[in-house]
DNA sequence: ATAATAGTGTCTCTCAGACAGTATGTG
DNA sequence: CACATACTGTCTGAGAGACACTATTAT
């Protein structure tokens, strides 16, 4: 991208051959990661209970300290197999399974009172996974988002998040919401194939307002390339339903609004 | 937030009292600012000539490192001002001018060629703002944004930027471009008094292609809040025009969809 | 007069919301 | 059978795109 910049020469080489990186600010860099699927017809979140101080005892997002030759994305998700055993596909495609996208970087003196801590936060979005038993994982679990004291999503009186954490998980609350309107996110939620309805009950549990199902399903099949029949079935509690495949579509064009 | 958190005991009190930030990795934190502007009708970046090496001699824009206990916005509005001269109101409101939010941040190891760099960046909207004449400023100056060799957006033959900036602002642009569909961004771009055809020619600038006057009028003034009649008229190259300033809405119900 | 831009009115087509009705499974 | 969910069809109103027309200035 900046291959053929000009002053590439050898007084630059020189320059860099003496460069001292010893004097800057002594900031910490982490990652922490909101990772948000629908269980039980409800948004949750994976947490962990912190073991050691601060916040001991409380629940916190996944995530810890950036390696020195790490991409930011790849600490994400090793932080979270580390802690959760949740181990995400890659990929940068909106729809597939386990996307996981930079959500927003929060660095306010004290947020930490350990130390000057920076700490870059991913959001995912993945069809219910089980969390694994791993040993480092002992304390991980999915939580509703509203039993969680989230200012303006859950109850003041929810459960209390570790450092500025409450705020992180509202973010990609509301990154997730904005998102299921003009893109095919949705679909990220659920497994490979899907009804209709399920897709429709994930809408309803990020938005938390029920959708009519009719429009609902002349919407999604008028879009083209958000999903894809595949001319199976499945039972529900009433009529069978067809199942569907995510699309090749990221986009929707026009959205699907809100009220 | 985490006010009556669980576990705030004299033990946590012991523990942070003989923590040691000593042994994290070694990671400086930086900001950087796309400030974007709309001049003669093209959309424009603001960008400061690099004295130093790396890059020396190539256009980059404003920025540096984070202080200890500087906040992360406060810092890229004082880079901004050191490096430019251009000073940004602060507040929070997304038409007030000047607005300012963060965009994104930049940590791919090798990202600078000194050390490893994590680079906050935030994207700022604003009228045309002079460049002060300040000291530290000789070398900054607008470009517009399709003058620069910017993947997608400018021509590949264009000016070429330090570090990895042509991404930074390529992805501050295509900020700009999606929130001119949703939210009434397009009037922080704009004096305190506007015409609907200055708003209109933001549109038409950032967006890259023209809109139908008519249409768009009636959009505009069936939003509500969206604009607020002053009562006074500017003079234009033809009929002269109501003068507006921006209303109190923030987002836009519906969207101005893009074609 | 012409040119240029501001501003108004109207037709049409698309599409979302609302709702009625049919289809196909289970207990 | 009732019940639940899947699926289809239709009416209507809001609004975007297209376009024609009028209004007010400068030259």
């Amino acid at each position: 991208m900046a291959a053929d910049r000009p002053a590439a020469d050898d007084d630059e080489a020189a320059f860099l051959a003496a460069y001292d990186p010893g004097r800057y600010p002594r900031i910490a860099v982490t990652v922490d990661v909101v990772l948000l699927t629908v269980r039980h017809g409800r948004l949750s979140v994976l947490l962990v209970r912190r073991g050691a101080h601060p916040f001991r005892g409380c629940w916190a997002l996944p995530g810890g300290f950036v390696e020195p030759d790490e991409d930011l994305e790849d600490a994400a998700r090793r932080e979270l197999a580390e802690e959760t055993g949740v181990r995400l596909a890659s990929g940068e495609e909106v729809a597939a399974l386990g996307h996981l996208e930079q959500l927003r970087t929060y660095g306010t003196p004290g947020r930490d009172p350990r130390m000057r801590v920076v700490s870059v936060a991913y959001v995912g979005f993945t069809a219910h996974v089980e969390v694994a038993a791993a040993s480092d994982a002992a304390d991980a679990r999915y939580w509703a988002v509203d039993d969680l004291a989230i200012g303006g999503i859950g109850t003041d009186d929810g459960v209390p998040l570790a450092f500025d954490h409450a705020r992180i998980v509202a973010d990609g609350v509301e990154r997730a919401r904005a998102k299921l309107e003009y893109t095919t996110l949705a679909t990220a939620f659920c497994d490979e194939r899907f009804t209709l309805g399920d897709l429709r009950r994930v809408y309803e549990a990020v938005w938390g307002e029920p959708l009519h199902e009719g429009n609902f399903r002349r919407k999604v099949l008028s879009t083209p390339g958000f999903v894809e029949p595949t001319g199976e079935t499945a039972p529900t509690d009433g009529r069978p339903a067809a199942l569907y495949r995510r699309g090749s579509a990221t986009r929707l064009h026009p959205p699907i609004l809100r009220g």
